[in-house]
DNA sequence: GCAATAGTCTTCGTATACGATTTCGTACTC
DNA sequence: GAGTACGAAATCGTATACGAAGACTATTGC
């Protein structure tokens, strides 16, 4: 069930026609997996020599691929000092939740009609995971796990580009992911019962406001109980 | 009263620090210039020789500036052929559209309460020049009063995350902005009169909900109308 | 006359090279 | 001992050069 992962990570932008990847599409990739993975952490120093050393390529289609991510937010670059890692301070962490609450929400709406009972049964089989994972708390695993849940609810959206920023979103997220459930445990269990409820809503057929807003509500939920915790 | 158009006009990335501006930067700017005003319409070919030459340095600098652009949608790039200026059929400008009228409504929200009577009387002068400018239609004129008007409105939202998005959104379209009303002139009627509503509501105060719902209606309305057209 | 193929031409992709800028370390002075 | 200035090392920014891939055209064979 890694597909749901897969879409998560997909590229943003061209997605590499199949067999020739440039080395400019291979750097993007490389440079992206790595910070998405955490190898490199918030802060870390991308120098164009090395990062073209490592994977055997010159630095222009290393600067290029670094060009792509500062676009999408991922690096942070200076002129005449380099790229770091786009780190995630509190305040940040907090306007990116608050964005993805609000495109995700929308998604998730705008996805709910397009979703067949064979979708809610995986989701469901996902969820049930998240609860057997709530004894021997496991963060790590945990957060994967939400990420294919909402992934499930939320890829069916027929709009691109709402999809697509959705996704950039969770990119922007995926390095601390796995520690958010781990300050907050409380927030797991709720977390559990609220993606039921959400289901069951998009069961019913219910209507797209009342989907969207539980969606936003869910993640702004969590994102309350980090600031919470934080303070 | 330029000062909104720069706004949405304003770099979405890093918005180049004061004097320092590389070649790279300026190719960003420039071509994101001559795309925006429409000298470079969609369909147009990127030349990346070209360009260099056109504004006196290499393809390198060129290339990063492209590759930016393409990271925001509004280059569209094919490995071993070339850039060329994203186009916008109409599936696009209904997806566009959508997902504006998303992160506009919830950034015209949480604007709102920053909101003060200057700024709202600044609108309302705004909207009656649209009301003028009615009589004597001139799309062009309107439209660009229509993006002052949501720039006041939109412009103090306190979260750059979602403020970049809808610049992005507004990006998109600019390149045939210009034409929207000039398709469904009827439309134009409408929203000149509910941009008053709008601003009631945010004057009286009223509910993020209630104004992020409007907002986002605003928008909608106008595909609707568009689309009624097209059909 | 039409189609297929070969050759050329344009344009992109990447490597290498060099100048420019920043940063860090060291030595010197107050 | 602290602060400043000078210099070297690291790294970035851009130009130029060459190889490769796609597109267009002309020629040849049927």
């Amino acid at each position: 069930m890694n597909d749901t992962a897969a879409a998560v990570g997909a590229p943003t932008t061209t997605p590499t026609t199949t067999h020739a990847t440039s080395k400019s599409e291979q750097a993007y990739a490389a440079v992206k997996a790595r910070i998405v993975d955490g190898s490199y952490s918030p802060g870390y120093r991308l120098v164009l020599a090395k990062i073209a050393e490592d994977l055997g390529v010159s630095v222009v289609p290393v600067r290029e691929a670094i060009r792509r991510l500062e676009a999408e937010g991922l690096v942070k670059f200076e002129r005449n000092v380099g790229a770091t890692v786009a780190g995630i301070d509190p305040t940040e962490y907090l306007y990116t939740m608050q964005t993805l609450s609000i495109v995700e929400g929308a998604a998730t709406a705008l996805s709910a009609p397009l979703i067949g009972p064979a979708d809610v049964a995986r989701a469901r089989a996902v969820n049930a995971e998240m609860r057997e994972c709530l004894e021997h708390f496991d963060p790590v695993r945990f957060t994967r796990l939400n990420q294919d849940f909402h992934s499930i609810l939320f890829e069916n959206c027929p709009n691109p580009h709402i999809l697509d920023l959705v996704h950039r979103g969770w990119n922007r997220l995926a390095s601390l992911r796995s520690s958010t459930f781990r300050f907050v445990p409380r927030r797991a269990h709720e977390s559990v019962d609220e993606h039921e409820a959400l289901l069951r809503l998009i069961e019913s057929g219910a209507g797209a406001d009342e989907i969207e807003k539980a969606a936003r509500l869910h993640r702004s939920a969590t994102l309350d109980a980090y600031l919470a915790h934080s303070t």
